[in-house]
DNA sequence: AAGTCCTAGGTAATAACTTAA
DNA sequence: ATTAAGTTATTACCTAGGACT
């Protein structure tokens, strides 16, 4: 969102790709028993990195640590930031960045999470609709009924003593619900108490090439 | 886990920052007018590598080939990768990491796409089922009023004539169905056409504690 | 006091790497 | 070898606040 539409016009510049020191870089290759350190062959792209690496993970114990801090707060003040980076033995910036990923992390992963939440409440939401679908759709029967027995009644009465004047017929309810069954045409969902599911609600999942980003 | 215990012998070794050749590496300042360029003390860190510095960011041109073939296809063969690669002056190898970051840069739109798609329509069933209740609740209404107006009816005939032998009378409806107002006890519920909102439907967004991933 | 510069920290996007399947 | 998932690092931008003119 918000303004990354114009992103290019001033991309280049130049720059030192690491102004940070090594110190805070160490192998990779951490314990293991020599781990079958298989192929480093490689030789086949030309560029074929050379061999020497720098560690890029962290111990498990800084990430540990890490994670505690993080826990307590999300954002990194400077002071913090210095004091956990000499804790650690890391570039300071090297914990900003840390951060800074980590909260990137987060935020997906919290996505991930509202979206199944979201879901169960969905289902839950549609089931609850189709019973009270159903349940709309017996009341109409009901109703139905209730207004042919009355319909009975009245004339029974009025065929006995032809006075016209009940003090009650022809209430609203008589006539502002027209007797019709289900607002869905017929479609044979009339089963007792069972559910009726709607197929219809589902289909949050077909192409999805609405995907691409910007890009131009 | 595995085996995380020995985790101080090589902490040194050296680390050559860029094990990539700078074959297919260019450097970042590309076209560009020159921006103002200001500040790049930055003396502080002292290493500051020598100076070398690989371009990261590919250009415009090769992203947007690269974004073509994307588009086709998220699958990267080997001969298309070849094929790009050498159209596009890169190292296979940076081809295939392409892919693999892009893939999962769509996958996490994608998510976010399903989640905008699904909330949109949690929010319609949301409201829907409102709807659906008010209406149960407004026919449960007609209902009583109808009950009561065939109990009339019948108290009445019932009183002339004292036969009660009622052809249709206590038929099901009139009692499976208990006259009582909404299932949800007395809230003041009973606003004719007017949606009743339930608010509680809504507190998919609390605390969002549970995001903290396993991490030991 | 206003305008400009500088710096730190933040976000978003992306490149490259590691690991495991 | 390829892929998905997860990490680390880099680049480009933006903003607030202090310093400088």
């Amino acid at each position: 969102m918000k303004n990354s539409m114009i992103h290019q016009l001033d991309d280049q510049m130049v720059l030192i790709s690491q102004y940070y020191p090594d110190i805070y870089t160490q192998l990779v290759s951490e314990p293991g028993e020599a781990k079958q350190q298989r192929r480093r062959k490689k030789s086949k792209g030309e560029g074929s990195r050379s061999g020497v690496m720098r560690k890029r993970k962290l111990s498990e114990e800084q990430v540990n640590l890490l994670e505690q801090s993080f826990g307590n707060e999300h954002k990194l003040e400077t002071e913090r930031k210095d004091k956990l980076a000499s804790e650690l033995g890391l570039d300071p910036h090297q914990v900003a960045v840390w951060f800074q990923n980590r909260r990137a992390r987060f935020k997906n992963k919290k996505l991930e999470q509202e979206y199944s939440k979201l879901k169960t409440q969905y289902d839950i939401a549609i089931v609850e609709k189709c019973r009270l679908e159903n349940e709309v759709i017996k009341m109409k029967e009901q109703l139905s009924e209730a207004e042919n027995e009355i319909q009975k009644l009245l004339l029974e009465r009025n065929c006995d003593g032809v006075s016209s004047n009940s003090p009650i017929s022809t209430s609203s309810f008589t006539m502002d619900q027209p007797p019709f069954l289900g607002e869905f045409g017929m479609e044979g969902m009339l089963m007792d108490n069972l559910f009726f599911i709607a197929e219809n609600t589902y289909n949050y999942q077909e192409g999805l090439e609405w995907v691409n980003p910007v890009y131009i």
